[in-house]
DNA sequence: CGTCCACGTCTAC
DNA sequence: TAGACCTGGACGG
């Protein structure tokens, strides 16, 4: 599931549910094989705040003035990235989901968890975002594309967009489903050269801003093991796509394997490569 | 039963 | 640039 705005209505959720909430405790999974430590002096008496930056999460944990003491560090970040099935869920302890493999206990009886169907999620401690993530394309749009054009000119961009839109050092939080929707709305040959591309289609910059926050309205992307808090239309993402996963599309599969989906005109442009 | 597939990174040859 | 990491749903025989 998650892609930009899905890890954005996560956060949403996060600081939802931990508002006002005290948790005294962070413990992982059995089956987890995070060597992220989690033991130490967190375990009582702090607050939960959540953030998102493209495709990765960052958890805040900070503590109630009463539990602060002087030789503690006042605020600690969790840098988490969900992988292909990550979400969050808030539950009494007691109910907590299968596959939760990191979770925040409360004070008064409740377990933030995050749930990971296969375990692709990673988390660990840090004092900021990942330095080879770029900008978020929708909160940072003038950084996202400040980013871009200062590397325009190297290697990278010389590579076909298609590829290019999944680097996320250039383009945090567009996955496999924006990319293709993305290039679809553009409608330009997909396997341009990106610095062409954009010459071309400089809208393209717009479009990583408008159809995120177009999914966005829609209360994400539907996944299936994703009961999703803020889903207005369950249908709506479904018929919202346009390109992605639809049979009359064609695929091709690129260097990481993964499925992109395009239109079947610039089927020739591809084989004119 | 079995095989294929999934909204993502990682790291090892 | 293959694989590794994982579970489970869809679909075929």
């Amino acid at each position: 599931m998650p892609e930009l705005v899905e890890v954005k209505i996560m956060s949403e959720y996060i600081n939802q549910v931990s508002e006002g909430k005290t948790f005294i405790n962070v413990r992982k999974s059995d089956v987890s094989k995070s060597k992220t430590n989690l033991k130490g002096s967190w375990s009582v008496g702090f607050n939960l705040t959540a953030q998102s930056r493209g495709k990765e999460l960052k958890l805040s944990l900070s503590w109630k003035p009463e539990c602060f003491k002087d030789h503690l560090e006042p605020t600690r970040d969790l840098i988490c990235n969900m992988g292909m099935s990550g979400n969050w869920s808030f539950t009494e302890t007691d109910k907590v989901p299968k596959h939760a493999h990191l979770m925040f206990d409360t004070n008064d009886g409740w377990t933030l968890s995050l749930v990971d169907v296969r375990r692709f999620a990673r988390w660990q401690w840090s004092n900021g975002w990942s330095s080879n993530r770029g900008p978020d394309p929708v909160e940072e749009w003038t950084a996202f594309i400040g980013n871009i054009l200062s590397n325009l000119d190297t290697k990278e961009f010389k590579k076909p967009i298609y590829e290019v839109l999944m680097n996320q050092e250039y383009f945090n939080g567009i996955g496999n489903y924006l990319r293709a929707e993305i290039l679809h709305r553009i409608d330009e040959n997909p396997f341009l050269p990106a610095k062409e591309y954009l010459i071309k289609a400089p809208h393209l910059f717009l479009y990583c801003k408008q159809v995120p926050m177009e999914v966005y309205g829609l209360g994400g992307g539907q996944l299936k093991d994703w009961s999703n808090p803020f889903v207005i239309d369950i249908k709506a993402f479904v018929e919202w796509q346009k390109c992605y996963g639809k049979k009359d599309m064609a695929t091709i599969i690129d260097k990481n394997k993964r499925k992109f989906w395009y239109n079947k005109k610039y089927e020739l442009s591809l084989k004119n490569e």
